[in-house]
DNA sequence: CGCTGCTTTGATGCCGATCAATTAGGGTGG
DNA sequence: CCACCCTAATTGATCGGCATCAAAGCAGCG
């Protein structure tokens, strides 16, 4: 509501439909058809868990800001699992079950649209092309998953380059961000619940990245002076987040990897 | 070829199958389609990897063993990222980029079977209940996968304890093992580096389990005397293997999470 | 302009890595 | 049947990365 921009996606274009066509191209019809899919456009405030909708019958789908899925651990932890970046979908899980429970947060202030489940659904079988892409989605979050499965075994400041390594790359994927750089609201505090760090300690880790200026970050921006020796450093391969750049080689593989 | 067992899947039921209920009852149909789906059985021996058949057209169908998706970092460290256990099918990544690439390991020796990718993605649009499932199947893994990262937040000792317990669901599910204990031939060094633990320190955490009597383990036989108390201590919650329980309630959502 | 949340710095301590070496099992060939 | 070997399991000792506790600068904001 406060955001009339993001309510329309007028030119066929936001950031979900940039995304999809990293797995493939897309069909004008295609492309049409997605962008009439939002519904219910609306912002919501940063620092506040995103709440299971009445009806269940509908999937988030953030336009603008960064979200997180996250889970309390017993000791009060947060871990945070992946970042909502603009142009990913998210269910948000049923609050029912026990204290550890799946959450999505705010991180930053978003603009969130609605998609209907059925309408996405119906879509994948009228559109062959999208049944791909939609699979491809599934199987890309769960190699980015695993990359940072990885992660956590690298050393503390190897991981936090590796991580925004990532953000930067996801970022620049969807049309946000620079060649050597983007907006990054994200607090020292985000980034630590997502490495599995204490805040203290991420903040000395990044301030041996700033010293060896492999990045800059200061009031919401990054930039990455040398983006290829950061990826040399954090040992991270940015062809991962195509899905192993196999998108326009096969098919998507329906499960298990 | 050693196994004959291993090659027919007579009852129109395999590991495969069994997992795949789980998403969701299937027609006597759909499940003649999925038992006549297995091509070339064979065994293969343990302590190697898989490496990429000539045929990218088949993925790889694990009908008894255990075998490991892993990474290897460049300081020589393996981590990984997930266990494939009877009834995972796993697609064998092509080997050809650079040096850090995701790799199929096999733990113990394994009897596997190929599936062809045409013929599965073929049953998919003619059998919705089939759909389904594999989409159930790649969102419970994808679940999987964020629940182990959760888990690298835990202390050793949980860690491990929430690692057991759900190795010893996942082999219930597809029908091995029995109430309170399984068949485990998987070393301690396996068990490490799918904690991001060293072996030196597993082996201590295992025995604290022990001595709180947590746990049994000999001879490839893992036993555990009181399920509740076990799961309990590692914060362990049965129902995220089925997807939060989710499957029967609504349809698996096409993406992100 | 005071509040509140984020960043930064210092000091201490523990979990778990690492190094080193011994013991136990399983399998093999003489 | 035993000597031998190779791998897995176990134990001890040392060390370091990172957590934790505590508190002080800083910035945005109503």
């Amino acid at each position: 509501m406060l955001s009339p921009e993001a309510a329309c996606g007028r030119a066929l274009s936001n950031p979900f439909i940039r995304k999809l066509e990293h797995a493939g191209p897309l069909s004008p019809d295609e492309r049409q058809a997605l962008s009439r899919l939002t519904l219910d456009a609306r912002t919501l405030a940063a620092r506040q868990d995103i709440l299971p909708g009445q009806d269940v019958e509908r999937v988030y789908l953030v336009m603008s800001g960064i979200a997180c899925r996250y889970k309390t651990l017993f000791d009060g932890t947060r871990r945070i699992v992946s970042f909502v970046l603009p142009g990913d979908l998210c269910r948000i899980p049923p609050t029912s079950r026990q204290s550890s429970e799946w959450r999505v947060g705010l991180l930053t202030r978003c603009s969130v649209v609605d998609v209907s489940r059925a309408a996405l659904q119906e879509l994948m079988v009228r559109h062959p092309g999208l049944n791909r892409a939609l699979w491809w989605l599934a199987l890309a979050e769960l190699n980015r998953s695993r990359e940072w499965l990885v992660n956590d075994s690298r050393p503390g400041v190897q991981r936090l380059a590796h991580l925004l390594c990532e953000l930067l790359a996801c970022l620049q994927a969807v049309g946000l961000g620079e060649e050597n750089g983007c907006e990054l609201a994200l607090s020292q505090v985000d980034l630590a619940d997502a490495l599995g760090i204490s805040h203290v300690h991420i903040n000395r880790v990044l301030q041996s990245l700033r010293k060896q200026d492999l990045i800059v970050w200061q009031r919401h921006r990054l930039v990455v002076p040398d983006v290829e020796r950061l990826h040399d450093f954090a040992d991270f391969d940015p062809a991962y987040l195509d899905f192993g750049g196999l998108s326009t080689v096969i098919d998507p593989l329906p499960a298990g990897d």
